[in-house]
DNA sequence: TTGTATGCGTTATCAG
DNA sequence: CTGATAACGCATACAA
């Protein structure tokens, strides 16, 4: 079943076989229809090997994760990313390649390599950082990206789905500002982030603009050792906070389980909120207080802004993430006064 | 940087390149030495699309899920899994493809496109039905695959890495019985997957074998709602259960959140246990007893044993998976006399 | 043992 | 608007 037996069952030649199906002029609207219907008939699928080799697309894009592959696991984001990724992708008969890389040396020479041999035709990329080479590598490259990060990309860059991570602190802040929190501290992800300094920088304004002492942050790698080290260390201080936010909700639960070990009643004592929402987050007793957003959405989002971008001739601009709404559960109540 | 040019380098044809670098015959070792070097110095990487085209490697293997897009991130396996396939298979520059079906037709579809354009080199399939549909179609296909089941492979079927549930459920009941629980129920996942008859078999011999009264088992669809609402069921019967045993974490949890609003103590009331690991269950307060097993370990020898199976003429043997062993944490006890 | 020639299925160029 | 024809990079049967 190749593009000679449609050409040929359609009385055409092979090139009007391949105008016709990739919608570019040079054929007659009404062999066009013809070729489609007889493609149509005979399921005919273009050879993705082939159309690779003679410079066209590859029908597949690349996701590289630069975590501990054991490590991996332990965050429902990825996975999630992942499925939301690949239910994008389909509808366009696109495939998703995965790669996890251990060092930014080999993320940056993976791209290079798949750019080399055209095996996919774009990429997704997370946790952008401050001054990010590889966006510098994949502009050189031509190779199209789409970034996942937290606000619209700066011109000439490749174009992002992002969620204001600013606004998303402001709501959650507002929200243990209203039940009467005045000492807040947070968990954080490492300062090498991007989200982590726009969430660090958020808060500290929320607090400057109302005259409350600045808050401790106590940045981790996101390992629930961190995790737990760090609320071990907030919740020992001689004015311990009244309310901690965490990153993750990794390390929201490692948080949870020091307190629970130290006598330390969630939500009495002290208040516990996560910036991510997954499965755990409602499983937990009590259960997590967080500010969720939907991650499949976002998978798929960015993977519709993927195809237009390899689709596109010139640069497409960045559009918003799902919304990021407070889900407020037992893990949350006023202070008392201790 | 093509096939020619270190040809053309090496003072030879590309034929002999050919055969040099995918080690066959028809070359002198000092040809095929000298055709490596030059290669090796060049940085060459033979171009997928074009071997791929050409009917040899597409340098890419595929694993399929299939499951609710959403419910995947839910559990830490699937996210291991791939983590661990995608390392094995990094060591031979081959790439993973995924893909989440929604049914059955749809995963045997891509097994028929994938084959038909070469896009993949093998295919690992997880969650073996009795009597899977998957297989039948691979060997028809022809297209070499692994297994990741709980016993070695019938003659004739694509290997296995197996790790015996049978076992693992002994060892866990071995446990409980030790502690002194006589009536122990089971949480299970849906009856439709081979482990899970496997281990249901397991607990009912085991249990035969002393004379004890068979177990109550309730089956999932391994969602929280549905292990909420077993376990509600098991604790509110007249003779409850002094232990429970869960097919899944998620599931455990999602009981242990139940025991908690019920009011019954864990482990003083009732023990609770897991088949299944991951961070989950170390995060939880009180630490869930799990059967452990290294899940990216799992998918690292799945994508080493499927690399030997497409270089391989014949069928290779099954392989056992890593060890599974008990992890006891703070879920357990012996039952306290009510 | 080595080199030459052809095919893989598509896209793209360039005459008609 | 259409139809030959040449790449694309590799593998391989075949001839030297």
């Amino acid at each position: 079943m190749t593009s000679a037996d449609v050409a040929h069952r359609a009385g055409v030649s092979t090139s009007a076989v391949s105008y016709a199906l990739n919608g570019r002029p040079g054929v007659s609207d009404a062999t066009r229809a013809r070729i489609q219907a007889v493609a149509a008939e005979l399921g005919w699928r273009p050879n993705s090997a082939a159309r690779a080799l003679s410079g066209a697309r590859a029908d597949l894009v690349g996701l590289v994760i630069k975590r501990p592959a054991r490590s991996l696991g332990t965050e429902a984001f990825y996975t999630d990313l992942i499925a939301g990724l690949q239910s994008g992708l389909q509808e366009q008969h696109v495939g998703l390649s995965l790669l996890v890389a251990s060092s930014l040396e080999d993320e940056l020479a993976i791209y290079r390599e798949w750019t080399r041999d055209r095996r996919v035709d774009g990429v997704v990329l997370t946790d952008p950082r401050q001054g990010d080479a590889r966006l510098e590598l994949l502009t050189a490259l031509g190779l199209p990206a789409v970034v996942l990060s937290n606000h619209p990309s700066e011109p000439g860059q490749a174009p992002t789905v992002w969620i204001d991570d600013g606004a998303v602190t402001s709501t959650l802040l507002e929200y243990l500002w209203a039940l009467g929190h005045r000492r807040i501290a947070r968990v954080s992800g490492p300062e090498k982030y991007e989200h982590t300094v726009r969430r660090t920088a958020a808060m500290a304004a929320f607090l400057a603009e109302r005259q409350a002492p600045p808050a401790q942050v106590v940045a981790t790698d996101y390992s629930e050792g961190d995790g737990a080290r760090a609320t071990r260390h907030l919740l020992s201080r001689r004015k311990a906070p009244t309310a901690i936010v965490f990153d993750s909700d990794v390390l929201a639960v490692a948080g949870l389980g020091v307190a629970y070990e130290m006598g330390v009643s969630v939500p009495r004592d002290v208040s516990i909120a996560s910036f991510d929402d997954s499965a755990m987050a409602r499983l937990v007793r009590p259960r997590l207080t967080t500010m969720s957003q939907d991650t499949v959405e976002f998978g798929e989002r960015a993977a519709r802004l993927l195809l237009r971008q390899i689709d596109a001739d010139g640069p497409v601009p960045s559009e918003q993430g799902p919304l990021v709404t407070l889900s407020v559960r037992d893990s949350t109540s006023p202070p008392t006064s201790r």
